[in-house]
DNA sequence: TTGAAAGCGTTACCAA
DNA sequence: TTGGTAACGCTTTCAA
């Protein structure tokens, strides 16, 4: 019925095994031959049976990369960057590698579950992106995977969350507490005094680092009028915006909100028009990451950029192995500020 | 090193094949077995050797999406829509199914490697998101393509695209003609003339289809003013930004804009801010899609729904089998009008 | 540089 | 209801 490696290795009046180097080419092959291979391989329209191959050499050409938040474009950015990083060796021919792009939702059955999957595919590598979930049998349990799938040859890349000791996945992490504090002290040193931050879910290392580098700045400046400016609630624009009517409704005075990521500031911003609110005459909106759509979609609005794709890419690039991995198995990317637009001063008063 | 089918077989003290039914359950095995077998299936740890299984039973648990934009949220609704209905048979147990999102760009080329490597995972079945390219060469490849995965089992879905003839692939169709002339023909119930609209890439059947739903809305009230207000660009917020610069420069005196697409809708209501127009009140705005997004980012934005997640959900079935595939192989989904907030008549003038 | 052949771990058919 | 056992299609030593 289908085209079998036998069927090209017939026709090309060669072994199967030459044609599984010609494919592969990681074996020399005379040139004479392989051309003839080659030729075959296109008359008769053949197509690698992947399963098979993954079969005899144990591993597949298959990357999973986990993402909270798919419909989040945040989570598209990452798993496009990776996406466009992970070709594999083989070059031209062969390196055709995969991306499978698991929803957990932010549940952790549902990021156990991929992993499991993701390891009877005997994966290639596995990238968890975003935050992870700050519960403590949790981590033991996804760290327990991780060992296994290590284990098993797949390599490990932790995107955007702390590293797991006793593991050899690799770490790339953000600078949330510092971009955080940054993010604050740059409304602090405009004057305000009065700022409502949108926080994360509960339980998220990226809520916590964020919001403690808020607090940081804060303190830092002995400003307390904000300590009871925070409301928690889900990455998304919803939750942005009800924690602002939220906000509001505790303090109509506040100058100023942080918001802990994209999506929810857009939120935050639609609560603030609907209050009758201009921004940023009226209340200036901070938002954490940088994504494409909240750069105009929100005018003046101040951004810490954390470099995404770039951090996306390299940790494709360590996943593959292509880089070495930095010491130490961490790597830190570094929050870079920048204030874009007029981002107002408090209204005076 | 690993564990295998064997090893689970010898502790639960029965054949390999029974541990196969078990973990299968698609053959009768008597309760106190499948009890035995459950239980060294967990004390083992044993996780399933996919290719193995897809070698043998020639076909695997993948089920590819095929995206024009994975950062576009518009595809992270569908990719997520498809994954949660994605479930095979097998029920609890073994009816895990993966999600491979593969991320096209909207270039032909890459549409075709994907293909090709998902024809080489042996998937299960493969679903084409968003508008097809317009290139005859290109749709004759894709449907060769398409015919040759159907022949070897995989289950084809076109989700909003037109359907493919001599294929049987399922087609799941938008209705984006009559959707954009009931957007246009809403903007001339309200008085507007002069309307720009920001048309997506060249080439593309969404891009034509929607187009023309606007001129016939045009031609049917006999409005001739608009007619070169058109200007095409990628389904991007950049290209709505130029493209809405371009407008403004063509024809200051423009009322309303109509965005082939939300997140184009995006970049043209920037555009308008920067060029200080007030938004309905200066220019109305009209996006196609209905992202989460778009909702309140942009108050009184009009906007004809597209019940993108229940399409996409109505794909994965019908992909699946779960549902019978309708008559023909094509369902079309109706655009579904929603005018929102106080999007506005033209200004008086 | 190339060929022969032994796996790789499951599935599914045929018996029992 | 269960066991035995050929495939499944490729990779990879080992020899030549």
């Amino acid at each position: 019925m289908t085209v079998t490696l036998a069927d090209v290795a017939a026709r090309a009046q060669v072994s199967p095994a030459t044609v599984s180097r010609v494919l592969n080419g990681n074996y020399p092959v005379a040139a004479a031959t392989r051309e003839r291979v080659l030729k075959a391989v296109d008359e008769l329209d053949y197509v690698l049976n992947g399963p098979a191959s993954a079969l005899a050499a144990s591993t597949s050409d298959l990357v999973g990369v986990l993402v909270n938040d798919i419909a989040d474009p945040f989570f598209g950015i990452m798993a496009s960057a990776v996406q466009s990083e992970i070709v594999g060796p083989g070059g031209r021919a062969g390196g055709e590698r995969l991306a499978v792009v698991c929803n957990t939702g932010g549940d952790p059955e549902r990021e156990l579950t991929y992993l499991t999957l993701l390891q009877r595919q005997r994966a290639a590598a596995v990238v968890l992106t975003g935050g992870a979930i700050e519960d403590e049998a949790h981590v033991a349990a996804v760290a327990g995977k991780l060992r296994r799938l290590s284990e098993a040859g797949t390599r490990v890349v932790l995107c955007g969350r702390p590293p797991l000791p006793d593991t050899d996945a690799v770490a790339l992490t953000f600078d949330n507490r510092g971009g955080g504090r940054e993010l604050t002290e740059h409304l602090l040193s405009l004057g305000h005094r009065r700022i409502g931050y949108v926080a994360g879910p509960e339980e998220r290392t990226t809520t916590r680092h964020r919001l403690e580098g808020h607090r940081e700045a804060l303190a830092g400046a002995g400003v307390t009028e904000s300590d009871d400016l925070v409301v928690h609630g889900p990455y998304d624009r919803a939750a942005g915006h009800a924690a602002t009517v939220e906000l509001l409704g505790k303090d109509p005075s506040l100058t100023a909100v942080v918001a802990a990521n994209d999506t929810v500031a857009l939120g935050a911003c639609a609560a603030l028009r609907e209050a009758g609110l201009r921004i940023p005459e009226d209340v200036s909106v901070a938002g954490f990451d940088d994504l494409p759509f909240s750069v105009d979609a929100v005018p003046a609005l101040t951004t810490v950029r954390l470099p995404l794709a770039e951090a996306a890419a390299r940790a494709g690039r360590i996943a593959m192995g292509r880089e070495a991995a930095p010491p130490g198995g961490v790597d830190v990317v570094r929050g870079e500020l920048a204030v874009r637009g007029s981002t107002g001063a408090p209204r005076g008063k």
